[in-house]
DNA sequence: CCGGCAATTACCCATACGGGTGAGGGAGGA
DNA sequence: TCCTCCCTCACCCGTATGGGTAATTGCCGG
């Protein structure tokens, strides 16, 4: 049942009188309702075509291999690995693929993920179609966009410092109520180790108390889940 | 340029040759994408009839009282107020609408508020399109639907223990990594109160330390941005 | 009118927490 | 190869935290 759908993609001159090549998209998006919207939407630009899509990572690089879209549209947030880390396995594989981000809400934090992962744009579900059109086309010719002051912010924000993959996991734990102590069981370490990545973690977040990590945890996006 | 935009309802008849009154949607969504996404998916049932759409709460409520669509497809989560807001205020209205809920995620708490206000249905995004329309036709005819076991759950909870105005603004104070005298400060009265306050929170929703009050109250929609 | 709950404050106490500091081993990039 | 970062661990210390218990005031609803 879970298989992404190839579309036709003979007939292509017919929508290409003028000889120009066709725009050739692929969509990306867990819901097939947001996919479909996406269809109505784009479908009507005449030189779009919708070569592909795909309800997860996994598929969106399967499918970006077959397919080699120009612009791909991918939404940020799905189940198992994101749009973020889709967009980094595409680009190590093809450093020329342009990918547009879709999201929900601009958190900075993932603004920033997608610039770093190198992505040609980042908009909110919500853009007006002809915004939508525009940006493809922008992007389609080489340009990026992003949303407005993130570039700015991008640039002279202070390098926020990555959690390391222990400290992420020592942050989940934190969240679900472990004291430093059952999280050293957890992980099978001291419990002086941990309050030495709890240290850190509070360190890098910039924060003052585990309660206000967890906060910035949930607002970057830090946890799997959620 | 935000503005709901009414669908002519004439020509009822000419979808309806069998004389059965056609079933009138209203949709709610923020995202014209997800919105458009519905149009394609329920456009094909003849006899459905989409009456209205509403970008956010307040519209849904005026859209509401103008049709008065037979099913409404709520999305739960809108900037500003949430659709379960909406849903309530729909319903002290008209306590007959018939709402179904539509949400990314499916965490408990929103379920069982969903539940609570009156939902008629609760579904992922993701849903299929078949499933959809099964739904819609039966919320119609007076059914009720929720993910598998939250019926039950929902039955044989332990009343969940709502918090009073004053610790969910403690909370929010907590999240932002206020120590109980700051926040003490920060509302104009003791530290002693805080901690009572802080006491019942962590009681209430039966957590064991802040950070794990905090993550509760993200996953529970407790604070008001987010 | 009375019971219940929200809000307030107080006190004791054991412990968890966070800051400061230092240090060793191992992996990986310059 | 050297340097850096991650992971590990340790010790000290002052304070914040959370559990227990109890009391007062004020409002709302039965």
């Amino acid at each position: 049942m879970k298989k992404a759908y190839d579309l036709q993609t003979g007939g292509v001159d017919e929508n290409d009188p003028m000889g120009r090549n066709p725009l050739r998209l692929m969509l990306v998006d867990d819901h097939s309702m947001v996919r479909m919207g996406f269809v109505t939407l784009l479908g009507t630009e005449r030189d779009f075509e919708i070569v592909a899509e795909a309800e997860d990572a996994a598929q969106a690089l399967e499918m970006y291999r077959i397919h080699r879209p120009d612009v791909t549209l991918m939404d940020a947030k799905m189940p198992g690995e994101s749009g973020i880390d889709a967009l980094r396995k595409i680009r190590r594989e093809f450093p020329g693929a342009r990918v547009i981000i879709l999201t929900t809400y601009d958190f900075e934090e993932p603004v920033f993920a997608a610039m770093e992962a190198g992505a040609a744009g980042y908009v909110l579900k919500s853009v007006k179609r002809d915004e939508l059109v525009a940006l493809v086309r922008r992007v389609h010719s080489g340009g990026r966009r992003f949303p407005a002051g993130m570039a700015e912010r991008f640039a002279r924000r202070q390098p926020r410092e990555k959690l390391s993959p222990r400290e992420l996991e020592t942050l989940d734990l934190v969240r679900r109520g472990f004291s430093n102590k059952d999280i050293g069981s957890a992980l099978g370490v001291s419990e002086n180790t941990v309050k030495a990545h709890v240290k850190s973690i509070l360190q890098k977040l910039g924060v003052g108390d585990r309660a206000e990590a967890v906060a910035a945890g949930f607002e970057r996006g830090l946890f799997k889940d959620v």
